[in-house]
DNA sequence: CCCGCCGCTGAAATGGATTTCATCCAGTTC
DNA sequence: GAACTGGATGAAATCCATTTCAGCGGCGGG
């Protein structure tokens, strides 16, 4: 390896100029010429961890991601790195696949690398531990889903209204018997949108809200784990005629299942938190509440580059809008 | 930060001895569980970097890829993760969005940071350069896309001979005038898929070989250009019956074009260069060569293992075949 | 009883870049 | 001409974990 004792050696200065000349200090411009020659010649590329070590900070940032399959997160990565880019900071993508296991590792990899901040969607709200990060004063910011106790800034999307106002336009355009697939119990988004729905239901008042919980189902926010609950929905005595479902995924399998048994919405409600990728083929087009992912990314990456460059500004907690975008397959139950 | 010099004097023994403890040298047993109380009591966690910049490796590699919304890469990746998953090693991810400055930053990154293996899907075959690292003994396979010139393995699908089943395939179907929607020059993806359909109009021998590069298109991997290549096509005085189109986004915008003018599959015949994602919702399903992404993750990630452990056997090659799946999108010219 | 070996331990060297500190020198200022 | 300023420079300390090497004590073999 060609360190920067060998350019200094070639350039005939010493180490400590040559530094300056890579890190800007003063070094007379013909002695800065020699020394970016000879770094030419050797092709030195400077050891970044020895720098990191000594400099006690780092240029990379970790996003850490529960699914990198879904859209939503991938998108949010998009996002995170625009944002990252208009700095000199490089992102770095790490993928927990909801396993507080790996996710883990991937915590201790960030740490381990001191690296320059963290960004997490939390594969868990109990067991996904900030608290060695945030000990070590490593920015990290939560995006997506809160984290359990963590003293962390935090982005996400109201959760809990975008599913109240989804199971109301259900309601509204006149389903009855609505179901709810939501995702793993543990998970903020997962509990929230419930929240959301459960909170309409109570606000009508009437048939849909006595069910109780008969028509709820917890899945794994994957496309296997809607298409199962949606089956299992349908093999109720008396199946629901409309389903919220509570992750773009999951809404996929949900028609998968629906279609298996020649039902298709609107006759049966079908209504997605998140947008289906690629709806733009889906018929009948998708009713959804629209989540701003890469506005999601973007402001967390934001926070986070404010944190490393030292800002001291109390935590903060963001919450972006969500907008329900009506569409064909909630257009009602009578066939047609 | 809690260092193994502050481990070393709670714990009563030496930097040496605890270094050992978790590194499994010989110590002994009384020793080793008051280092370990020590340890857990003040929270340390090595310093990955000072073990890296000692030990000259580190435990985790970089997986470069262009386009982290596009379903068959983030397959890619899962592949790469679950094989790495059973060693130590951690995967980060990087995304160079199609451009090779960002590449080659993310590249600087690798090296700088010694990363202990790189598994690249390059933006492009000329500017990607893969010599710095190839120089500095990293260990690198590239994936998908071929590098230009550097010496490294790799893995990648029967790009040309796919191109070419699947234009054969149209032709069979009775479409004529077979347009062939690519990726952007310098992508061998691009490159080798155009040739196969180029091979298979020269078999044909009739009418639509004699068609030259009339009905080819470059676009750029993306829904977007998809899109517009497909409406530049469907202006033409003579628009063609059928389209080959080299990669799954573009096939997704291709097909909202067709939308636009009221035309759809298999009217038009539509075939797909590697599968739509969630093609389940799609009507008419698509035709489209198959491609085996989560294994060409794998088998990069094995082959890189491999080399890491220190293999020195031959550069090798790794073709994986794909498969023509026949559905509904190229029927045949007819209407019905 | 002595030698040699082995297991355990800590002091010190190591990896590569940054940064402090002291030094040197040229240019000012009184 | 003495004192001072400030820029340029290199020697050496520093970041933290790993690893070599030498030393120590105990044990088995001769």
């Amino acid at each position: 390896m060609v360190t920067i004792q060998d350019v200094a050696r070639a350039a005939g200065v010493s180490p400590a100029t040559v530094s300056r000349v890579f890190n800007g200090g003063n070094v007379t411009p013909e002695r800065v010429l020699s020394v970016q020659q000879a770094a030419a010649a050797l092709g030195f590329a400077p050891n970044r961890l020895a720098r990191s070590l000594r400099t006690q900070r780092s240029s990379v940032i970790a996003l850490i991601i529960p699914d990198i399959e879904n859209p939503f997160f991938t998108s949010l990565a998009r996002g995170v790195e625009d944002a990252a880019q208009r700095t000199s900071l490089s992102v770095v993508l790490c993928n927990s696949d909801e396993d507080t296991d790996k996710e883990r590792r991937y915590l201790e990899v960030a740490l381990g690398e001191q690296m320059a901040g963290v960004i997490v969607a939390a594969a868990s709200q109990d067991e996904t531990d900030l608290g060695p990060l945030v000990a070590r004063g490593v920015p990290v910011v939560a995006v997506d889903r809160r984290p359990g106790d963590a003293e962390v800034d935090a982005v996400s999307v109201d959760d809990r209204h975008g599913g109240e106002v989804a199971t109301r336009h259900l309601l509204r355009a006149g389903y009855r018997r609505i179901a709810c697939i939501t995702g793993p119990e543990g998970a903020s988004t997962s509990e929230e949108r419930l929240a959301g729905y459960r909170a309409a239901l109570r606000g009508a008042r009437d048939e849909a809200a006595t069910a109780g919980d008969i028509y709820v189902r917890h899945a794994d926010f994957r496309v296997e784990g809607g298409r199962s609950a949606m089956r299992d929905l349908l093999a109720m005595p008396e199946p629901p005629d409309a389903v919220f479902v509570a992750n773009n995924l999951m809404t996929i399998g949900a028609l998968d299942a629906l279609e298996e048994v020649g039902r298709t919405p609107p006759g049966v409600g079908v209504l997605s938190f998140g947008d289906v990728p690629w709806a733009s083929l889906v018929r009948p087009s998708l009713t959804a509440v629209e989540l701003p992912s890469y506005d999601l990314g973007r402001t967390a990456a934001e926070l986070l580059l404010q944190r490393i460059d030292g800002t001291t500004s109390p935590l903060q907690t963001v919450v972006l809008r969500t907008k329900l975008q009506v569409r064909e397959s909630t257009a009602g139950p009578v066939e047609g």
